[in-house]
Order: structure tokens, then C-alpha cells, then sequence
DNA sequence: GATGAATGAGTGTTCATTCAT
DNA sequence: GATGAATGAACACTCATTCAT
């Protein structure tokens, strides 16, 4: 069987040109994602980007909605992977924080956009398709908090915190850090900037949780009235 | 008690009238918004919420994106007000921060939709009439961080924090607590896990801020190597 | 009897003010037709113009289009009637003729804009309301192909000439020349212009139609083999 | 006969299908548009008259109105074409003239359904794209005035006439002399009528113009009083 | 597989017309 | 009579999706 010829050039096998294709057309949406969001965005975008006929999208993925499944899925799952090994590595809760928040911020560096489209449609659709998108979120948070659970039983974290409310926390403060980047609040691009803004996030957060007293001892109901706590016990931080 | 006369049927003016008419539109937009997404809300779904003609959404708003850019800054400048006042008032940072985190709760046991809809909209149309919303959410940040600055000057914070990024992770901690009520990762209408959210936030974030060490001291670059600082400095939280 | 007050000022009746009120709107509607066309005019533009309210237009005309009618009748009566005046008058055809061109560019120049309404959007609607207008316009035409038939049986006129077509063409002429004023190829304003454009219409009109010779001598069918004729006989123009 | 090889079924290349299409799109245009004039009639209309969906004139037509662009500039511009080659012939003012007449009632006779659409259309709209359709107007009248000005220099034309003039009274005789036609004053169908206009239309004007005396002469500025001149000069109209 | 023409449901917006005050 | 808010039908335009080549 002479075979169709064409040996030389690329030894790639079918299945792998389809696999490239697949990719190009994938970094393409996150491309225009970033760019327009989600419904700002027009398969034809897409296509163009990627340099590919129009339908030939739909060739790789069934409609819209499954490309930003796709799409969401593909630099999520590389996050969810990253932070789930650090948060399974049998650790201080302060070492594993601070891999999770430089797993975050790793990200951030080496691909803006791919963070930008997480940050900007990640729950942001309320109905439809979100659902996957929507509860992969909460994945991380429950992983954490769980994270943060076995710390309480190890001794590393106060037992009165809601461990569900330091992840949360944690998160909350790794999002919108990034989101300063990405909406231009500070530098996008300033390396050392990104180094201080993690390592302050990760201080802070660390510094609270390790620190925090009950809250019952402040109050804030009637926040106006109240005064700081006087003499605030001091949690170790270290193990 | 005859009190202003006219006063069974109808004391409204024709000015009244209408400005309760944009009122309950408005209102509906929130509805709607907050249950579909900006994308997803048809003006005539809308107009159906606020049970008036599809034509009379037209009559108060230009467009669609004029009726968003209406709830958003109704909903936003009231939020932004209130947490301004709290900034600008000549008290210890600690209560300011409490205060500003009482206000971002209280808005969403009031009106958990709108909140929903700020959180979920703001900052996520890349593209067209977001510039408000995106410069608006900046705005808190800003003030905030002018916040942080100030406290610095008066020794009521440690000077090697960055102030901006205080307030981001503020913010933070604010917008996903609250997103894990309004995603439902935790229950939404539980008043007292309102309550204890709320304090924690507040309390882990100051100690968090009024305890932090430099971050030099912990080079988060290499994240898994590093230990705990074995002994940090403690800031009084008090003044 | 103190009455109301306010007797001396304004001694129109009820109707006086009615009628005025009905000629400001009508006036206005002109305006902008002219302006903008009929379809390209809402009626919101109308009223603004005639410093009324939105709604009162429809006290006074049934509907927009009853509107375009009456706009259409009260300047195209006007002008039918100065020409029928003209062409039921017993004078020799030249005369006429003279007078009615006559009519039609001092109509123009004490109401460009009224004529340019007229010229604009006369038979222009092939739908709807249009019959009006459009057989409005037929009538003129009508008219005066019988002032030249008459013309015809007193000998003032060639007898092999299509009184139709003769009509056709006079107003041809007359249309076309106020289309070069309303349209700018000449200027608008210059008196003497007008003054010229009127005098060479009539004047080559009516030496066109009295000298005119039999179609069949010039068999424009073929017209680029023709040669213009090398004697026409010349009708006289005087009576 | 092999001839062109697959010669049976579909000899058309994707490109003549979509040359065909298009061409399908703008005739079914005409057709509505010449039914109902350009605000009547709908895109839907369109779409089906050619039998083609809905979004498929969007495909090859910008918008609405490029679409009646189109049609415009489709039927003007061979008419135009064919004016013009008959202005740059060198030939006998007269016999040019003739042509002229020849080549707009033959378009007529050709495709009343697009002279309609021009004569109903051109000019109407006073607001936007109307640009090209006005100012594609007036290339007609400017082109013709040239040709009567050179026609003076050559001697063949009386000096004292305007050349601009002329040309609008030409192109008036024959727009409303068509106008009769289309709008059914005359039969819109009979052959010999359309002929019989033509030739009328065409020795009128040219023994009108030929003719003409200085409008000196008869002072229609008070043209009741006018008499016809006793003795116009009688101007060659052959060469 | 690759292409892009073809389809048509969906939606924002306009604006004539009505009607309560 | 005057006013302008209220109504809703109508229509241009978009764009995800399909399909013939």
C-alpha cells in the first residue's frame, strides 16, 4: 500500500495534527475570551484568531458552550490539579498556603489571559451551561477547606475559624489580588510587583488565621461602638 | 387626624407616579439580573417583571446597557456611600475596617440580589459601557487604600505594607465571603453564618494586617522550603 | 359680569384659536418633511417644532399620514387652483402657458420648502395613502392636457402633438427646473436665477411645442442614423 | 464533445453560484422595491420574493441600505454608461439629444420595473445614504450641460441659453414623460405609445431649444400681460 | 477533514397611536 | 382642550448552528 505519500515532512499521525488543531482553536478562545468575554465573543472571532475556517470549529467542539466548557476546563483543571497536590502534601498549613497562593500567582505569570477569562466568566453565568463552571469553583474552596479542617485537628489552626471561611478568605484575597493585575488597578507586568503583591497576600492571610481570636471577643454587630481588642493572644505561626 | 388632605386614594403627584414607575423597573432589572445575568435578561422579561408595557422600559431607560449601568449605580453608589462615610471617619483603622465590613453584610442581608448582581457584573463586560462599572470598582479600592495609607502615617499599621494591596485583599475577603452565600456553598439565609462570616472576616483580616512581618523575612519565591517566622512582631491592634 | 378676565387681548373666537393652532402644526409638519422626509419625520419632531404637545397633533389630524394628506392638500390645492385659475382663463395658449410656469416658480419662491415637500414625496408612497397624492398629481397633468386639446381645436397649437405628453412635458420642465433649486445644483436663493430659469423653461417650452414638426419626419428609432430635419416648418407662436 | 469536462448537471464554480445568488438577491429587491417603494418594503419581502432565507441577503448585503444602494447603482450606472458614450459621441447636437431620449426610453421599455425604482427613488431621501443616489443625480444633468455648452461653441445651440438648463429641462421632459408611464396615466404597456412619447419628447425639446429666443424678449415676470413674441427667429436645426 | 454559504430564531429598538389625568 | 406616559406591533440586524460541496 503506497500510502498517500508525504512521509518526510511531519511525523505527525493524523490523531496528532487533530490534537493540534484542537489546541490552536483552544488558545484562540481563551485568546478572544479574554478579549470580549464570553458573549462579546463570536465564533467567528475564534476562528479567525485561530487561523482556521469557520466551521471547522464545530468540527472540534459541538457549539459555544462546550468550547468555553473547553476552555475553562483545560486551564482550570492544570490550576485545580497544581493546588490540589500542595494542598494533599502532608505539610504545615502555613507551607501549604503559601505553595497554593504561589501556584495562583505562578499561573498569573505565565499565562495573563488564560487567568483573566477564569477570573472574569467563572461564575458569572448564572444559568445554562454554568453549572460545571459554577461548582468547579467550589471544588477548590471545599478542597481547601478541608485543607484547613485537618489543620484544626493537627493543632496548626485555632478551632474556632469556620475552616469553609479560610478558604474562602484565601481565595478571596488570591482572586481579587489578581484581579488588580488583570484589570490594570496596578501593574500587569511588573514581575516584582507580583512577587510582593503574593508574598503580602500570603503574610497577611497567614498572619490572620495563625492570629485570630474568637470572634465572639469583637462584636461587630454594633461595629461603630467597638474598640479593638486589647491584647489580641498571639497563635504561634510557625509548627 | 386630617392630616395633608387628599389623603385616602392617591396622594401622588404625576411626578410620584413616575418616579415609582422607574423605581419598580428598576427593581424588576435587579430581579432579572441577578436571576439570568446581564446576557441572559431580555428587556422584555423585564418589562414582565415589572408588570408595565415593553415599550415604557424605553420610555426611562435608553437602551439595555443604560438600564444596567441605572442598577448597577443605584445599587453601587448607595453601597459606595456608606462605606466612603466609614473611611472618611476619624477613628482607629481596626474600626474603620469593621465598620466598612458591617456595611458590605448588611447590604446583602437587605438586598441579597442586588449584591448578587454587583458581584457578578461588575468588572465582567470587558468590553462597551463596562468602563463605569469596571472605574467604579476601583473606586472603593482606591479610597480604601488611602485608608491604609493614612493609618500607616498614624503608626495604626505597619509601614512595609503595600496600602493598595490591603484594600484588594479586603475586598477580597468581602466579595468571595459573599459569593459563597450568594453561590450557595454555604446557606444563603442562615442569619447567624452571616453574622459569624462577618466576624471572622473582619477579625482574621485585621490581625492579619496589624500583625504581618515583612515579607522579605518569608521569600515565598521558593514557597515549599520555607518555614514559618518563629517569632513575629506583634503589632497592637488597639491604640 | 367680571367674566374670566383676560377679555381685551386675543379677540379670536374658540375656533380662531383652534384653526391657528391646526395651521402652527401644519406649518411644522412641512418643516420637517422637508427636512427630513415623511418616513425619516416622527411625529414627536413635529410637535416639537410647532412647540406643542405629542399628543395634541392628534387632536388635530387623525394620523400621520392624514397629517402628510393634509400637509400634501393645503400646498397642493393652493397651486392647483392659482393653475387651474390660469388655465381656464381664455387667452391664447402661449399666455397660459406663461402663466402657469409662472405660478409654479413663485411658488417656490415664497415656499421652497412647502414645494420641495411637494416635489419630494408627490407619488413617491407607492402603497398606502398615496391614491391622494398620487391622483392629485394626474390631475394637474389632466388639466391642462385638456387646456392644450382646446388649444389644439383653436388652431393655436400643432395638431399631431399628444396634448398628454405636452402636459407631461411642460410640467416635466417645470418639476425639473425647482428640482435643480431644491436640490442644489443651482443655487437656492438668487433671485435673478430663479427669474432666468422660469423665463428659458417657457420660452423653450412653448417654442418646442408650436414649432414642433410631426414625430414621423424624425424616426428616432433609429436615432443615431437620423438627421435633424432640414427645414421645419415654423408654426407661429403669436396668435 | 467532452468540452468542458462535468458539463451536465451544475457547470457553475462556487464563485458563479455566488455571483448568481447575489444577482437573485438584488433583482428580487428591485421587484419590491419598485412594489413598494424603499420604506415599505421589508427585508423578509426580499428574502422571500428570492427565495432565499432571511439572513442571506445580510450575507451579501451589508444592510438595508446598501442593499438599495446596490439596486440603485446597478440600474443607474448602465444607464448612465450608455448616456454618457451617446454625450462623447461626436455628433450633431440634435442627433445626440435623440440618442439620449432613445437610451432612457429603451431602458424603460426594458426594465420598467428598475425605471421606476430610479425615478421613484432618486433623491427621495433627504437623510443619509441618499449621498450617492443625489449626487449620481445630478452627474447626468452636469454631463449633459457640458455636452449643450460645447453644443454653443460649435455653434449649434443658441448662446443665450443655459446649458445647465437644458440639460434640466431634457432630463425633466423624459423623467415625467416615463413618470406618465409608470404611474399609468398612460397606458404603461402599449409600444407604439412609448415610441410616440419618445418622438414627441425628443423634436419638442429640440425644436424648443433650437428655437429659442433670449428670454429678453418676453418678460414673464408679469406674464398675464405677456403676449408671444410676433416674429421669433427661426434658429437652423439641422447643421 | 475543511470550507464557508445558508438558515432562521431571537432580540434590541423605534415609533405610531391610545388614553388617563 | 392639552399633556405626555403607556402600549405593543413591527422590523432591522446578529449569530449560533447546519450542511452541501
Amino acid at each position: 500500500m503506497a500510502e498517500k505519500a508525504q512521509p518526510a515532512k511531519k511525523p505527525q499521525s493524523r490523531a496528532d495534527r487533530e490534537a493540534d488543531r484542537r489546541r490552536v482553536i483552544l488558545r484562540a478562545a481563551v485568546e478572544v475570551f479574554s478579549r470580549k468575554g464570553y458573549h462579546g465573543c463570536r465564533i467567528q472571532d475564534v476562528a479567525k484568531e485561530a487561523g482556521v475556517a469557520y466551521g471547522l470549529v464545530y468540527h472540534y467542539f459541538k457549539n459555544k458552550d462546550e468550547l468555553l466548557e473547553s476552555v475553562f476546563a483545560s486551564g482550570w483543571h492544570g490550576f485545580l490539579g497544581r493546588v490540589q497536590a500542595e494542598i494533599l502534601r502532608d505539610q504545615h498549613i502555613a507551607a501549604r498556603t503559601r505553595a497554593i497562593v504561589h501556584v495562583a500567582f505562578e499561573a498569573y505569570r505565565r499565562d495573563p489571559r488564560a487567568v483573566k477569562v477564569l477570573i472574569l466568566e467563572v461564575g458569572r453565568s448564572p444559568a445554562g451551561g454554568a453549572v460545571n463552571r459554577g461548582s468547579a469553583f467550589s471544588e477548590v474552596i471545599v478542597a481547601a477547606a478541608q485543607m484547613f479542617e485537618e489543620a484544626q485537628r493537627r493543632g496548626e489552626l485555632p478551632a474556632h475559624l469556620d475552616p469553609t471561611l479560610c478558604a474562602t478568605m484565601l481565595f478571596g484575597c488570591i482572586e481579587m489580588g489578581l484581579t488588580s493585575f488583570v484589570m490594570g488597578i496596578v501593574d500587569k507586568r511588573d514581575d516584582a510587583a507580583i512577587d510582593r503583591a503574593r508574598d503580602q497576600v500570603t503574610e497577611t492571610f497567614l498572619h490572620g488565621i495563625t492570629g485570630a481570636q474568637p470572634a465572639a471577643a469583637a462584636p461587630a454587630s454594633a461595629p461603630r461602638a467597638v474598640e479593638p481588642p486589647s491584647k489580641p493572644r498571639l497563635p504561634r505561626t510557625g509548627h
